[in-house]
DNA sequence: TGACTCTCTACCGACAATATCGGTATGACGCCA
DNA sequence: ATGCGTCATACCGATATAAGTCCTAGAGACTTT
């Protein structure tokens, strides 16, 4: 019996710890329990003959190369067919699933390998058993080769491939095999050995043409490229073998086309013409002057042969010496091209931020805009082309300001030949990719020799001076070095074992041994001792020690000392003042942090190395077939092991706590303190850093603080400093999406969605991607990534010098000062005063929080942009698991807010033309915040106040400040700077313009909600239906509201008089908004209030009861407006709540809690008109701690099975919906205006384009909307669900009385009957089968009760519908032979049941209106009533106690009655109380889910809107 | 609740406690105020502060014995309120209901200056014999209640701006076990610490069906309630503690409260370890001067210890200047609304 | 055979509580037949 | 070789932590004699 009750899924895996942590080394079993009864009662021991492949002990396979350790895993529970079946958009049904898809591991779809389905068996989108311990294998096999530790590694790969499919464990060995040929390049029968052997440990192994490939690498370089060797060896396995460009490299393809003669046309016709560059190119010239230069110190630096420290060191050096040998090479490359000189033709005046001079940042800077300093001798074809160049200003450029020079080349009065443009952008293409490449590396050793530098300016200025921070950070980080080297000596120590017991038996002589020698030889205390015992700590935690070092440990050595050193200074640097901590920041996310930043180094430093490896001689980006070059590139990428995982958090957690632990053990500052005693001023040395804990409200935070000394050196313009290059915007085009991860950065990987630690997600959206379903997403995205921007230099001069006066400006915040807090009252204050006070610190702690962070985020912004100036950038997208599209690069984006935007540009320029010039005067009124009117209008107000925008424009800070009135002054400032530019000229049609016009969408939920129920009152809201002048819902809410309140006035509601005059658009438009979104009556109350609170006339005390009058009234206004998006909402959110409500037969989930009851375990999944599969993360989250070297640390488990948080999934379903949408819609236009050639750039519900091209664009977006919305898409939705969950039960209750009701109980009572006595006998069995196990406690049941669980009830449905299923006729008989409440229920005709159900339903709905009166819109009718109660109790507070008789006597008994009633006793939860919980005229019953019939749909059609003018304006 | 009508108030009160957990067992209560001589020590001008008196049992019992000249029964539950107003005699002004909630620091302000009592100042050198105060901290809010009381008492505002006044609180049992936990108890933390170091707290009636982890010699109950029905809900164990502040000062108590507070974070760790998270540098600096405590876990330790630790830290020069931390709630909607405001401009 | 208590309160994007204890499962190991 | 008992250990879930509770409202989930 208690097989039912436990989750069969998630049993622990041995064999996988064994290679994880090795806590032991000899036999496993690992035992599955039992899922079928074993019961003689004869309708349902069926079970037991039907599924003989379930339910058993697997055998125990032993493994001798495992040192002897059995491993076994457990065998699939649900591999029947009948629940393979394949995900399909419902719209075009049916796809099976590629059989093309990358190997990787973190998801995985293959059904029938240790895998259930995750929501819905309709999908064969299938979860791994053993996810978390697969993904981490693979991260972990990949250290440990990059670490030179094969025998792990082996060790690794063999328990990999125990439930691996056989592509992914052929990936592994090929990635096993490449390393090890690798380092044994000179002798190709290591690789080979090992191979034989391996098949024959792994007998599932299969070797592909990627193997032979590796081989054949070996080969060549073993032999030499001997003819003979190669030939043989090709001959035999095919030429096949040489498409792996990505094993072998280009170089090595061309020469074995060489030695062995091999015709071209044998290679794979993508990459033959790279080949044939290699083979054209003399070999002397074949110089790389853009491949990475850091590559060596990528290589497994603490592999076998590590640099020492000093080599490091010097490498760095080397490494700053190359990038400028390379950036200069690439100034010739540029100058070779006839434009000599690129001398900076900027403007002057553009004033450097007032920012610490250091590292990061600057350092970006440095990389762009390195070379534009050197030499006179470019002066001269530049000239030639630029006039204006004469006028250039030498001083105080310290960029290349490309967009003046393309304006200029490009202008009419440019004499520049076709020639020469053409030279000059394949010129600055490909010196772009080189400056991305050397940003996405970032160059750390170049940080800590500017570190090294201002050191030794320091120590020769005396040590009287002060100093500067980066020395003390390269002091640090020297300190850091022995350290680093001692642990990773520790490391090697612990993990050239295969298990930590071997380690720690090891150990444990060795101390014997140490201690032995010891007590002959008096011990001195050196140094490194103290090192010793700071590391290892207590002699208890040794054995602690050797197995975190066995996790962490290979992970660790991937990057060199330095290095680590370095970015660890950095990471936690830029931390400060994070997460609400003043002065420090929670360990969590440090550690975490740091750990991150070390799998990017890794990562990113590999991706780099293995380009560099492939290309061999050639220069990726100046090759002229760049298709070849990127299908080369994604290639590389695809087979890249580092590429398919990330690392687990727990290794990020406690890779990083041991960086920040030797940091904190290092360093220090200088400190005085005053002696309490004395009075002496005592000096000294204090940790920088240090750990401790806070406390908020109750829960315990880890915190890492900084020493104050520290702290002021950091302001809210520092961390800008330590900002990771990884993910800036891009100087070249973004690569292409291509699959779900593969697009974006050129070494950095992204996910082409964000998803929120649901490997759920990710499982849907690679079968969609390995489907090739996501086409029309990837166009989508790419449009938006292919836009080109640039600064707007303007803008941002104007913003820096109002950002260097540190005043509060618009939305520039003002540089903080120090944190005042206020003086605490006395300790015998009345805790009253004591709470005020802290109450008061509280508030200003958080205000000195947020205005920090503002400084910091816009500080972020304006240092982007400054490093960002004159240049041509993109920003690539992916897409929230919605399917809206955000850019990846963070900080200065256009989803941000008006300062951002109003710094961004298009790079590109197009001439406005009569209808441009209308509408960025149309744009200038918007951004203004005058947009509630007719274009004319619009048109005419700009016109009216054009003199205000050219003062704006011409004098920005010392003018009137026209723009500062605007909604958002700083797009305003730009539109008035664009509009003045235009209006200069004679004819400003012929301006052109980079200035991105938007379009907004009226409340675009509301627009998708009205398409969506051919609402035709909403649709003509939101401004669907054609109008002269454009709709304002917000106003049309407030006249509605104003009207109801005006006539409540009327009657004399006292609050209603008090309002009548007070409201305001504003009041109401919150909550509008936010009513798309689901909002709460209290949260909609809590948006009011706000608003109220600031009103004149409002007393304080009033403002709550105001608010939830008003609000009662806004919600009732919008359910009126917007009758069809409330039926529509409402049979979302309905279907959603069934959906997660549904309970399973497929797979056996009881509630981890309450085991009589089933978890929910089905999200909602739909797909979305552009193929995007989408699922709702909400589920309850695992937790796990993980024990660091600091603290120990919470992290969410993504890889548990958890059960579906059913409310989420319901109120998040519908906004999520709707914003999948509009998602669509606008991907839909992005992608047609990419074909139409505009640019195109959307937040969300705004799109963006050239003035020019607006009425291009407002074309294309309707034609969007009216595609999305021509299919019934509701219609549709229903189907899907219909297909995806009908297989599921939901509850429903049917009226007690009914015929079939009885059946029902009947039915129940006897398979009670039946149930309880083979539990008896199974009870029996357990006690004398095992007599000292205990019985698992979650199946908490009272023994006499003759009644079932839900759950067993459910066990019994599903053993019903396995017997049916089975292959076996017996089976199927016995399955029919039973009686379950299902089987009756399905006997019915449908419509019976569902005559039934409303039946129920109806009268359960009449009882409780009886019983309550509690809707807050019926309510709204006896407002007064709660004035009332009020006004009476705060009376009673005030009077004296007599006072109390008046007191009613009913409110008295109803209090009295209630506690009476709370003693009585409560019940049990048995399905047929779960029937009469409601009401005891019904019985509950599980019947087939169906989603309820659509709402029906209106009469409005949405290709109306094409003629709507103001439908997006 | 003059002794006449004790039957009737017994009886009405049966399985009674307005959603808090109260004894049933009247003449179990006058034993036990007799025990603990309450009407000896209580004789002239007493006024009782009865706060949560619920079923009225334990009042009765406290009224009867000890026949105080002023007793305000505070109860802000309207139920409670009318229960109990029938047993009061309006006619007499010994006994008052004052229906605003004890939670509220307020309160005790507004029955001073509503003169519904008049509380006498008694010099630190005994206990206040003028002014006793009761409370039922039964709820899953109460323990936080009692906290802040002991706060109260070592801080001295409150009601023991008045002097030192006795608290007789009933309290669960899961908060009797951190207040009264001994050292190397599992129990022990902070509160009983700091409940050690302000007050002579005795346990005076036990529960017979709770199984604690007490120092049963140290903690002797005066009485035990024993039967089902002396308590309700009957399966919901409490117990009453008399908490008696002390005179004396407790030194340097800001130190005194952070290092208590941050030590027991790491309480079954050795102290060094604790030490450490004192401040940057302070295992360095203050080991040394604590060398013999530095294996001892914080929860075997005594209060001396603690005292010999704040004494310590107080004499560290670099100790940190804030001792108390705020932080920020991630409510940043300044930048958040100014993005979404601008997507959806007025 | 209900009722009481507790929770949560707008979508996304960003993120993230920890120390300790006790029970249970599991494995190592020894012992003995 | 197998089996059994005992001990150690890893894992997992539960609980405490702090100490004004956040002025109210109402629906829904959850629990447990």
């Amino acid at each position: 019996m208690k097989s039912i009750y436990k989750l069969s899924g998630i049993n622990r895996n041995p064999a996988v710890t064994v290679a994880l942590r090795s806590s032991s080394a000899s036999t496993f079993t690992c035992s599955i329990h039992r899922r079928a009864f074993t019961s003689s009662a004869a309708a349902l021991s069926a079970v037991k003959i039907q599924s003989p492949s379930r339910g058993f002990k697997t055998d125990s396979t032993t493994n001798q190369a495992l040192s002897g350790s059995t491993t076994s895993f457990a065998s699939s529970l649900h591999s029947d067919p009948l629940f393979s079946t394949s995900f399909d958009r419902s719209k075009q049904s049916s796809s099976s699933p590629s059989s093309t898809s990358p190997p990787s591991s973190t998801t995985s779809y293959m059904p029938g390998l240790n895998t259930t389905s995750w929501s819905s068996p309709h999908d064969s989108i299938n979860r791994h058993q053993f996810l978390k311990d697969y993904s981490h294998l693979w991260t972990l096999l990949e250290a440990c080769l990059e670490s030179g530790n094969f025998e792990r590694a082996e060790h690794v790969l063999i328990s990999f491939s125990e439930h691996s499919d056989s592509k992914d464990l052929t990936m592994a060995v090929n990635n096993y095999l490449l390393r090890l040929s690798e380092l044994n390049s000179k002798d190709s029968n290591v690789s080979q050995t090992w191979l034989r052997n391996i098949s024959r440990k792994i007998p599932k192994f299969s070797p592909d043409t990627i193997t032979r490939a590796i081989i054949l690498k070996n080969k060549c370089l073993h032999y030499d490229y001997e003819e003979s060797k190669i030939a043989s060896y090709i001959r035999q396995y095919s030429t096949d073998i040489l498409k792996h460009v990505d094993v072998l490299g280009i170089d090595m393809i061309a020469k074995i086309v060489k030695v062995c003669d091999i015709p071209l046309s044998d290679i794979d016709p993508q990459f033959r013409s790279l080949v044939q560059a290699v083979l054209e190119i003399p070999k002397e010239s074949n110089v790389d002057a853009s491949v990475d230069t850091t590559s060596d110190a990528t290589s497994a630096p603490n592999a076998t042969t590590e640099p020492t420290k000093q080599a490091s060191e010097a490498k760095a050096d080397k490494d700053l010496t190359t990038q400028r040998e390379q950036q200069e090479a690439i100034n010739t490359k540029l100058a070779s091209f006839d434009i000599d000189s690129i001398k900076s033709l900027s403007k002057p005046g553009v004033e450097n931020l007032n920012a610490v001079d250091s590292f990061g940042l600057k350092a970006i800077q440095h990389t762009l805009s390195g070379f534009a300093s050197n030499s006179e001798q470019f002066n001269g074809v530049l000239d030639k082309i630029i006039p204006f160049a004469s006028e250039k200003n030498v001083n105080n450029t310290n960029y290349i300001d490309f967009y003046k020079m393309v304006q200029q080349m490009e202008s009419p009065e440019s004499k520049a030949t076709l020639e020469e443009k053409e030279k000059f952008y394949e010129a600055f293409e490909s010196y772009n990719i080189a400056r991305q490449k050397t940003i996405e590396r970032r160059g750390l050793e170049g940080a800590n020799l500017k570190w090294k530098h201002s050191h030794e300016q320091m120590r020769q200025a005396g040590a009287l001076a002060l100093k500067p921070l980066e020395a003390l950070l390269w002091e640090w980080n020297l300190a850091m070095q022995p350290l680093l080297e001692q642990e990773f000596a520790r490391i090697k120590e612990v993990v050239k074992y295969t298990t930590t017991r071997k380690a720690k038996d090891a150990h444990k002589k060795a101390v014997a041994a140490a201690a032995a020698s010891a007590s002959s030889a008096t011990s001195k205390k050196t140094a490194e001792d103290d090192l010793l015992e700071f590391v290892e700590g207590e002699n208890e935690d040794i054995d602690l020690s050797i197995s975190d070092r066995f996790e962490y440990g290979p992970y660790l050595l991937l990057v060199n000392s330095q290095k680590l050193g370095i970015l660890t200074i950095l990471e936690i640097l830029k931390l400060v003042s994070t997460g609400g901590i003043q002065e420090g920041m929670r360990t969590a996310r440090a550690v975490l942090s740091v750990g991150k930043a070390v799998e990017m180094e890794y990562k990113i430093a590999k991706a780099s190395k293995r380009e560099k490896d492939i290309f061999g001689g050639l220069s990726p980006e100046s090759l002229s077939d760049q298709s070849s070059v990127s299908a080369l590139h994604d290639k590389i990428k695809e087979s890249n092991l580092s590429n398919q995982v990330s690392w687990p958090s727990s290794i990020r957690a406690k890779v990083g706590s041991l960086l920040i632990s030797l940091l904190i053990h290092v360093a220090k500052v200088p400190v005085t303190g005053k002696d309490p005693v004395t009075g002496d001023v005592v000096t000294g040395k204090a940790p920088a850093f240090f750990h401790s804990y806070q406390y908020q409200g109750g829960n315990r935070v880890g915190v890492l603080k900084v020493h104050n000394f520290l702290s002021k050196y950091i302001s809210g313009d520092t961390p800008s400093n330590f900002l990771q290059p990884q993910l800036l915007p891009m100087l070249v085009k973004p690569r292409p999406w291509k699959s779900w991860r593969s697009g974006g950065y050129i070494y950095s990987t992204s996910s082409i969605m964000r998803v929120k630690d649901a490997p759920e997600q990710i499982a849907y959206l690679r079968a969609a991607s390995d489907n090739g379903d996501l086409e029309q997403v990837y166009e989508g995205l790419n449009v938006l990534g292919d836009t080109a921007w640039t600064i707007n230099t303007p803008i941002f001069k104007v913003v820096s010098k109002v950002w260097n006066t540190g005043k509060e400006f618009l939305e520039i915040p003002n540089e903080p000062g120090p944190l005042q807090a206020p003086q605490a009252p006395p300790r015998d204050a009345d805790p009253q005063v004591r709470r005020s006070w802290l109450r008061e610190c509280r508030k200003i702690h958080n205000e000195h929080t947020a205005k920090y962070s503002q400084r910091c985020d816009t500080n972020y912004k304006l240092e982007i942009a400054r490093a960002y100036l004159g240049e041509r950038f993109y920003l690539p997208h992916n897409m929230d698991f919605r399917g809206r599209a955000y850019p990846l690069s963070p900080h200065l984006n256009h989803l941000g807010n008006d300062l951002s935007r109003s710094l961004l540009m298009f790079w590109e320029g197009r001439r406005l033309g009569e209808s441009g010039l209308r509408w960025l005067k149309i744009h200038t009124a918007n951004v203004f915040g005058y947009d509630k009117f007719s274009f004319e209008e619009r048109e005419q107000f700009i016109d009216e106040h054009m003199g205000d925008v050219f003062d704006s424009a011409e004098h920005p800070l010392d003018g009137e400040g026209w723009w500062q009135q605007g909604t958002d002054p700083w797009q305003t400032l730009a539109a008035c700077m664009e509009l003045t530019n235009a209006m200069s000229l004679s004819n400003p049609e012929d301006y052109i313009s980079h200035l991105p016009v938007h379009q907004d969408g009226t409340c675009n939920g509301l627009q998708h909600y009205a398409a969506l129920g051919g609402d035709i009152e909403g649709a003509r809201q939101v401004n669907l239906v054609p109008s002269e002048r454009p709709q304002d819902v917000y106003s049309k809410v407030l006249e509605i509201v104003q009207r109801y309140v005006n006539a409540d006035a009327e009657e004399g509601h006292p609050l209603a008089e008090l309002l009548k005059d007070k409201l305001a658009r504003k009041v109401v438009k919150q909550t509008v908004m936010t009513t798309v979104y689901g909002v709460t009556f209290i949260g909609a109350r809590a948006q009011i209030a706000s608003q109220l609170k600031d009103k004149e006339g409002i007393d304080e005390t009033q403002v709550y009861e105001c608010s939830v009058y008003l609000t009662r009234k806004v919600f009732l206004a919008v359910r009126s407006l917007f009758e069809g998006a409330h039926l529509i909402q409402d049979w979302l959110g309905d279907s959603a709540a069934k959906i997660a409500k549904s309970v399973r037969l497929d797979i056996d989930t009881p509630s981890r809690r309450n085991g009589n009851r089933p978890d929910f375990m089905s999200s909602v999944i739909w797909t979305t008109p552009l193929g995007l599969p989408i699922v709702q993360p909400y589920r309850e989250q695992k937790r796990l701690q993980v024990a660091t070297r600091l603290q120990s640390v919470q992290l969410v488990d993504p890889y548990a099975l958890r059960g579906v948080n059913a409310r989420k999934q319901k109120t998040a379903f519908p906004p999520n919906y709707v914003h999948s949408l509009d998602a669509s819609h606008m991907l839909l236009s992005a992608a047609e205006c990419g074909r139409q050639n505009l640019q195109f750039a959307s937040v969300h519900d705004s799109y963006w384009t050239h003035a020019a091209d607006i009425d291009k664009m407002n074309v294309i977006l309707r034609n969007a909307f009216i595609n999305l919305h021509e299919v019934d898409l509701i219609a549709q939705l229903k189907n899907e669900f219909d297909q995806r969950y009908g297989g599921m039960l939901e509850y429903a209750e049917i009226p007690r009385h009914s015929v079939i009701a009885q059946r029902i109980i009947k039915a129940r009572q006897d398979l009670a009957a039946i149930y309880r006595a083979r539990e008896e006998e199974e009870e029996q069995q357990s006690w004398t089968d095992a007599p000292k196990r205990g019985r698992k406690k979650k199946a908490k049941k009272s023994a006499s009760s003759t009644n079932l669980t839900v759950a067993e009830e459910i066990a019994i449905e599903r053993e019903r519908i396995d017997l049916l299923s089975s292959p076996e006729p017996e089976d199927v008989a016995r399955g029919q032979s039973m009686v379950t409440p299902l089987s009756i229920v399905e006997s019915l005709e449908p419509e019976e049941l569902d005559a039934l159900i409303k039946e129920a339903n109806s009268t359960k709905k009449q009882r409780s209106v009886k019983s309550k009166t509690s809707s807050f819109i019926k309510s709204t009718e006896h407002s007064g009533s709660g004035y009332d109660k009020q006004a009476s109790a705060a009376a009673a507070a005030e009077e004296d106690i007599d006072l109390l008789d008046d007191v009613e006597e009913d409110i008295i008994d109803e209090v009295m009655g209630d506690e009476e009633s709370g003693a009585t006793t409560k019940k049990t939860p048995k399905l047929d109380s779960l029937a009469s919980a409601k009401s005891s005229t019904s019985v509950g019953v599980f019947i087939r889910l169906k989603v309820d019939a659509v709402p029906p749909k209106g009469t409005f059609d949405v290709k109306e809107l094409r003629k709507s003018k103001y439908f997006f304006s | 609740m003059s002794v006449g009508i004790t039957p009737s108030i017994v009886e009405a009160s049966f399985r009674k406690s307005f959603g808090r957990r109260s004894i049933l067992n009247y003449n179990l209560s006058v034993s036990a105020i007799r025990k603990m001589k309450l009407a000896e020590y209580y004789k002239d001008n007493v006024t009782i502060i009865d706060a949560y008196p619920g079923n009225g049992i334990w009042s009765a019992a406290l009224h009867n014995e000890i026949k105080p000249a002023n007793h305000v029964l505070l109860e802000p539950l309207v139920g409670a309120q009318k229960f109990l107003k029938q047993f009061i005699d309006p006619s007499k002004n010994t006994l008052k209901l004052w229906p605003e909630d004890p939670f509220r620091w307020a309160t005790y302000e507004n029955i001073v200056t509503e003169k519904v009592i008049t509380p006498i100042v008694h010099p630190r050198t005994e206990i206040n014999p003028h002014l006793l105060f009761t409370c039922n901290l039964s709820t899953i809010q109460g323990e936080q209640l009692c906290v802040q009381f002991l706060n109260c008492v070592m801080n001295r505002n409150w009601i023991q701006k008045y002097g030192r006044v006795r608290m007789l609180l009933w309290i669960r049992y899961s908060t009797l076990v951190k207040l009264l936990a001994t050292p190397g108890s599992k129990r022990r933390g902070r509160v009983s610490v700091q409940t050690e170091a302000c007050s002579d707290t005795r346990l005076i009636i036990d529960n017979k069906m709770a199984d604690l982890t007490l120092d049963k010699q140290k903690y002797e109950p005066l009485e035990v309630m024993t039967k089902p029905n002396d308590i309700f809900p009957t399966k919901a164990p409490i117990a009453l503690i008399q908490v008696d502040p002390l005179e004396a000062d407790i030194e340097q108590l800001d130190y005194f409260e952070y290092v208590i507070r941050t030590l027991f974070i790491l309480k079954t760790r050795p102290l060094k370890e604790g030490l450490a998270i004192l401040g940057p540098g302070a295992l360095d600096d203050m080991g040394p001067s604590l060398r013999p405590l530095l294996n001892k876990k914080p929860a075997d330790m005594t209060l001396e210890e603690f005292f010999l630790v704040t004494k310590a830290f107080g004499a560290w020069p670099f100790k940190p200047e804030i001792l108390h931390d705020f932080y920020a709630e991630s409510d940043y909607s300044l930048h958040a609304t100014s993005v979404s405001n601008s997507s959806g401009r007025t």
